[in-house]
DNA sequence: TAGCATTGGTAAAACGATTGCTCAACACTT
DNA sequence: AAGTGTTGAGCAATCGTTTTACCAATGCTA
């Protein structure tokens, strides 16, 4: 365990003078000579700064908290992909953390940040457990964004064209032809999930077809849950040639009850979703989606926090970058 | 910003009193008065301990990480998911990294691990990259264990029962009346990876039928590397009526080829794969695989650090949890 | 009632790095 | 030669906890 001071003393220099050197300080001016001396020491030693005691004194840890849902959703792993990247840029480590509904880790994440063992926090739909820790972070003014829906009182909530995004998904139906258009919405209520059903609703509406409640269902971001959701649609509506999934791993469920229902895709029944992931180009028929900019939203997350953009900025902030049809083999022209 | 001087302040006792009150400890007596009003303080300031303070005090940080090589492969989800599971049985938080071969995070990581910001390591099929980091683990003492392959004289290797899974899918094959059985091996020369392959080649073996180097294609563990290889081992071999694929991701690809090649599976190729993940469930035909217990790998890799097993028991470590042949639709007799 | 153990607590030294302040030495300017 | 600036560096306080050592008061035993 070597430290500043070892450094310090074989250099037979004052540890002020080593942890100048680490930092690149400007206000110190330290000779050429001194600086070789030193950086060779380290160099040979191999020291690295105790973080804990850096983190102390001056309060940054280099850690950026993300919490999620669900770490298995490929999802989050692209907005996982994309902070990580953002935190390069910027010199931190992202820890990814999952809070689902449970909460077992809950409690530590809480202690993490109360404790300030994080130098910022985003937070990807967010519900309610973890209010105690965002009232933490507040009240340790730990930089926070939340991401696709959170209170906007509290702090900024970075979103995607989601609207735009449900309505270019279904105007991309309507444009192959199809009139009886379903949807599987996300549950939960979110307010990403509401503005893609609204996009669904706006676009049916421009092209004056019928919006009826049993074309609607409701289904979890996961693949049983879509599943189940197109079983219940389709058995209800057999007439509808065409849906709209709101979310990725939902579209591979109904993908999925299609073919074992007997209905061939995109032959007898069409289905484009929203969100892009790996996986809906693995499946077969590979999947016609609208690409949300996920890795980007991920990227900008930290780049609002790192940069100091979170405290002042206290708004809805939707992403530039505009969703993108993506064609592949799901939708076809009726 | 409260600390624990402001507790004790606020509360008439000395600091001690407070740490130990927060920390349980034993050793020293206080009185259920004071306790109480102590507590009573923590409860309504909503004081935690700072992180930083007590690490480098204590050092311990309550922090595990974790590094794989790419976050967004399920199969690595599961990994974590497992760790998670282990880490909130000893209060610790994990903390995935991501170490591709472009490194750019890894000199975070090593900072990280040079200057003791984790308790424990955990490196999942451990490349050059982290080379250094390593060194700087072990003579940090930090405890080390490596997931599927590692060298072992530097710290315990985790491994399941690779070679069991590879026998295990390919008697099943044989089973099912296949000759011509070909295998998708996977890339980079990966202990667990020629354990699998010697499994293929043990059953065949058993079986009394030929091992030949033209049904052997190799992939790295994605999508697009095991379409290609299937590709490749289909144009040379088109005698072959069923494969194994050592990896999850992989045999996804070498499903969408044969699909998009017009061969159907099962009827005219049975696929079976390694390692079982979401996606494996979700692709149609369901695809049967050998599932490999990555959850409890990941479990237990963190009971080992928290346990003090790392620094004794530096051997190969395999599950005692045997792989399970799940059955979907991807094989059929022949 | 002296001696000793127990209870309930305090004081202060770490832990390792950062940083504002001070200061000596030297170089210029006037 | 005095004054002023600059360069190179050291001192010591500080961050918030944990923990060892110590102590006063009380209770108990012989």
């Amino acid at each position: 365990m070597v430290t500043i001071t070892d450094i310090a003393n074989r250099a037979g220099v004052s540890p002020s003078v080593v942890s100048r050197i680490v930092n690149g300080d400007k206000k110190l001016r330290v000779s050429a000579a001194t600086r070789a001396r030193v950086q060779a020491i380290i160099e040979e030693t191999g020291y690295k700064p105790n973080v804990a005691a850096r983190s102390l004194r001056s309060s940054e840890t280099g850690l950026l908290a993300l919490v999620v849902h669900d770490i298995t959703n490929p999802v989050y792993s692209e907005i996982v992909a994309g902070a990580q990247a953002g935190a390069s840029e910027f010199d931190k480590i992202i820890l990814v953390g999952e809070a689902d509904s449970l909460g077992a880790n809950v409690s530590k994440i809480e202690s993490l940040i109360a404790g300030g063992g994080v130098d910022g926090l985003i937070l990807q739909g967010a519900g309610t457990e973890l209010d105690k820790a965002i009232e933490h972070a507040v009240s340790r003014k730990i930089p926070l964004v939340f991401l696709q829906s959170g209170d906007i009182n509290i702090a900024p909530v970075l979103r995607m064209d989601d609207l735009l995004a449900g309505k270019m998904a279904t105007q991309y139906l309507i444009d192959h032809g199809h009139k009886n258009i379903g949807v599987i919405s996300t549950k939960r209520n979110l307010q990403f999930s509401e503005a893609r059903l609204d996009g669904w609703k706006q676009a049916l509406l421009e092209a004056s077809l019928p919006i009826s409640e049993s074309a609607i269902a409701a289904a979890n971001p996961n693949y049983e849950s879509g599943y189940h959701a197109a079983k219940e649609l389709f058995e209800q509506r057999p007439d509808i040639t065409a849906i709209l999934v709101s979310n990725a791993m939902s579209a591979v469920g109904a993908l999925a009850y299609l073919n074992d229902a007997g209905k061939r895709v995109p032959e007898d029944v069409s289905v484009i979703g929203i969100n892009d992931v790996n996986l809906a180009e693995f499946v077969r028929p590979a999947l016609t989606v609208v690409k949300m900019p996920l890795r980007t939203m991920g990227l900008e997350a930290v780049r609002m926090i790192c940069s100091g953009k979170t405290s002042s900025n206290k708004k809805l902030e939707i992403l530039d970058q505009a969703p993108l049809l993506v064609e592949r083999s799901s939708v076809s022209k009726r």
